[in-house]
DNA sequence: ACAATGAGCTAACACGAATTACTAATTTGA
DNA sequence: TCAAATTAGTAATTCGTGTTAGCTCATTGT
């Protein structure tokens, strides 16, 4: 591959009159036109390309931001990847992607990123320890961190995360405004994300000032594909002592789903009988029957506001000290698995 | 950040040296324990990293590979990008992603490739003309490229992708056994990708000798989420004059969700009276109702193939000159969307 | 006429590592 | 005992680029 050095000799110039040229840095240094051309032509006949890697270890700045992921199958994932890729591009960053095992970050993958000498990392799914350790280790070199989807307390470098009260406040409302008083949340095990989605549930029940009944707001998992677990919770909501609930939110696609399924096999009728909202709006939502309403998470503008902090920091890093968390806004993309309340009576028959 | 000269003045040994021990590359020049040991207690207690970005330079081999995706938010992206990232990992390559617009490769992505200075670089859902283009400027700069999940031709470098033929087998296989004669195919508009699979369709019905009436096989489109067109496919299909399918299988897991739906809506029960078939086994097939039987596409594996095929060429570039296909096996996911077909007298019912 | 200016370049060093060639000190062999 | 071989290193060069300092020549001002 052709160096500076041949574009030099081919255009009869010094080697840093071409370096001058090509980076456009002539503004400073005058090059009359005819020199300029002549070095632009040899460039292009040579096929001279710069080398990156050359540039980035002379200038002390990568151009390049690391995406570390757990989960890289998860569409969620991948959207905020689509979204990070979109911006990168407009900063003329590149984005390399590195895989953990599992949530935890262990020190080799955090060597990995020291080595490569990354500008800035982004991160998602992290637990708690992983998270403080990558903190640690970065704050150290002086490495910027974004932190995804994940709500950080005490709040520590930058954080992008879903405006869980919105998001909520769209999905109660929207069945609230059908009619619905009895509205029941199938939940995940405790962990950060999901603690907060469900805090922010409670606190719009109260806003509408709707009872939750105990046990209305119940916690499965799902260890795909056996969904066993909560088609037990979404039967026993089903048969719940204080009523049926009209309407059930999973605090996923894949919960709501499932619960959807079940309420299928049960012979309710949706969403006559009950309504159904999932927590995504994960591809699966648009192609489920019925089209699951579905609260559309703002995946790619993470991925997006994410490297765009970034960069920001990168540019400027003085501000360091200022730890922040960016709320964006979701949307509700409404389909056909939620409908009016049903009538007091028509709840009162056997199911 | 800390350098190699800043250990060997903290070892009070030359710079060389620390090279020598902190590559292993002792072997080939003795360097006492005691001084090992001085230089890496040394390099710890500085808190050495190398510069990954310096190592590549010097050796021109930049242990990187340029994944070039069109969709990265598309679930089948992210799965092979989660095998890609795996196989990366084993052989200690990083992995960097590149997005394109739609599938077409402008000349800026591949300026992109080649000012990285790529080890090698995979794509997939390319269009023919960008993809003898990546070909032709890779090979310039003796860059060898795996194309995933395309059938090439004529085969190009190196090619990764499902075997059609064994796929489409266990679906129809599948279908045939339970008893189904009259097996539909809803397609995609034509690219190389869909038309192998219905070429592969047309086989295996060929070799299970069952006839494709006229309008059996038919290609829609899904401009999500917009699936009118193949809704109305569906319906046309169910009113056939050869008599309505009594299995359906979608060239995409959407196409056959959407199917579903149809067939839902027209008050057919699934799986007694229509079966239906998916391809791809995304995570929608799982939480459908019913849940979507599927063929697994073997995403991960293609994409580690590819990573391995790559490397191994990186590696050894004197075989350049071999193009070839690696096939990889597909799984079939039986669920509830299919069941035995219905008795002949079933049919005809008016619908 | 001669210094001051500026245009248009070039030489030389830096970046952080890999690698090759070389040396000084010690041990071995006959 | 003296040359050869081995041990344990070091100095110097290289990779492709960015950057700074300086150099030559022509033009301008007085």
């Amino acid at each position: 591959m052709k160096t500076m050095r041949d574009v030099a000799a081919k255009a009869e110039v010094s080697y840093t009159t071409v370096s001058f040229v090509l980076n456009g840095r002539d503004g400073e240094m005058r090059i009359p036109e005819d020199t300029r051309q002549r070095v632009l032509v040899a460039a292009t006949e040579l096929g001279y390309r710069r080398n990156e890697l050359a540039r980035a270890m002379v200038s002390g700045r990568n151009r390049m931001l690391g995406f570390l992921v757990s989960f890289p199958e998860a569409e969620a994932t991948a959207r905020m990847l689509a979204g990070a890729l979109d911006e990168a591009e407009k900063h003329n960053y590149s984005l390399k992607v590195l895989k953990l095992n599992g949530n935890r970050l262990d020190r080799q993958s955090i060597e990995r990123c020291l080595e490569l000498r990354l500008a800035g990392v982004m991160a998602i799914y992290l637990d708690e320890d992983s998270l403080n350790f990558l903190h640690e280790e970065m704050a150290r070199q002086q490495i910027p961190v974004a932190v995804l989807e994940r709500p950080q307390r005490p709040a520590s470098g930058i954080g992008v995360i879903t405006d869980d009260s919105q998001a909520m406040r769209l999905a109660v409302g929207h069945l609230a405004a059908l009619g619905h008083r009895r509205i029941a949340l199938i939940s995940e095990q405790p962990s950060l994300i999901f603690e907060a989605r469900e805090a922010a549930f409670r606190a719009t029940m109260r806003e509408w000032k709707l009872p939750i009944p105990e046990g209305y707001v119940s916690r499965g998992q799902i260890n795909a594909p056996d969904s066993r677990f909560i088609e037990d919770i979404t039967r026993q909501l089903l048969c719940h002592p204080a009523g049926r609930p009209t309407a059930i939110i999973g605090i996923t696609d894949p919960m709501a789903l499932v619960a959807l399924r079940v309420a299928h096999e049960s012979g309710l009728q949706v969403p006559q009988e009950i309504s159904f909202v999932g927590y995504g709006d994960l591809a699966m939502a648009t192609y489920s029957y019925p089209a699951l309403t579905s609260v559309e998470l703002p995946f790619r503008e993470i991925g997006g506001a994410a490297v765009r902090r970034l960069v920001e920091r990168v540019a400027a890093p003085q501000d360091q000290a200022a730890p922040f968390d960016e709320l964006l806004p979701a949307r509700l993309n409404v389909r056909s698995s939620t409908g009016p309340a049903p009538r007091e009576e028509a709840r009162q028959e056997p199911s």
